[in-house]
DNA sequence: TTTCCGATGTACT
DNA sequence: GTACATCGGAAAA
């Protein structure tokens, strides 16, 4: 919870340490990735791009890196505020499509709509504080949605292949590949 | 509709 | 210098 904003994680990515070529802990600890080697429950953000951020889980124990990269959320609450940092982040009005569903759709827009950059890298995620991770109680899904990760190139080699994204099916709110195409308008003549 | 490509800062070779 | 866990507008079809 951030700011008043709410969301429901609906697809993440997994990211693992020694074992993953294309982890950031990959080739061990530096300046940028150190909170992927802390404590879990703590959120890792990076830049990537030269102008997206990117929020991570960590989730596995000390010194044994291992985080999800939070992909998709689901807008719950603060709809308004999210948007609103939407649009600051790019400079310009949303388009009127991009609002709700799309919100936090994509990691990038995911961290512009919370407002998430480097200053939140470190975040610990189960103290009560400006951002937050609970469980509500809402089960997931019994057979997730899984496919190979976004956007790894080929020197990662065969984890490119690894299906290690995975995401809540028929979420309106994933991200591409996941997507559900908007409703099919189907034209009846007559009637 | 699908594909292509530019923007842009930081980490790393 | 090059690559990058991306995004969205423009071009192509």
């Amino acid at each position: 919870m951030h700011g008043g904003r709410v969301g429901r994680i609906v697809e993440v990515e997994a990211y693992g340490g020694e074992i993953d070529p294309a982890s950031h802990a990959f080739n061990g600890p530096t300046a940028r990735n150190a909170t992927m080697f802390g404590p879990p429950g703590r959120l890792y953000v990076y830049f990537t791009y030269g102008m997206h951020h990117c929020a991570n889980v960590v989730c596995r124990p000390t010194n044994e890196p291992g985080a999800v990269l939070l992909r998709a959320l689901e807008p719950l609450r603060g709809i308004e505020e999210m948007a609103a940092a939407r649009a600051a982040a790019r400079g310009r009005p949303l388009a009127r499509r991009e609002a709700d569903t799309r919100l936090c759709r994509g990691p990038g827009n995911l961290c512009a709509a919370f407002g998430l950059d480097r200053s939140f890298d470190g975040t610990d995620l189960l103290e009560i504080g400006v951002l937050r991770l609970i469980d509500d109680g809402t089960s997931p899904p019994e057979v997730p949605l899984s496919g190979p990760r976004v956007g790894l190139s080929t020197a990662c080699g065969e984890a490119v292949h690894w299906p290690w994204r995975f995401a809540v099916p028929g979420s309106s709110s994933l991200s591409r590949g996941f997507a559900t195409p908007p409703p099919v308008r189907t034209p009846r003549c007559g009637r």
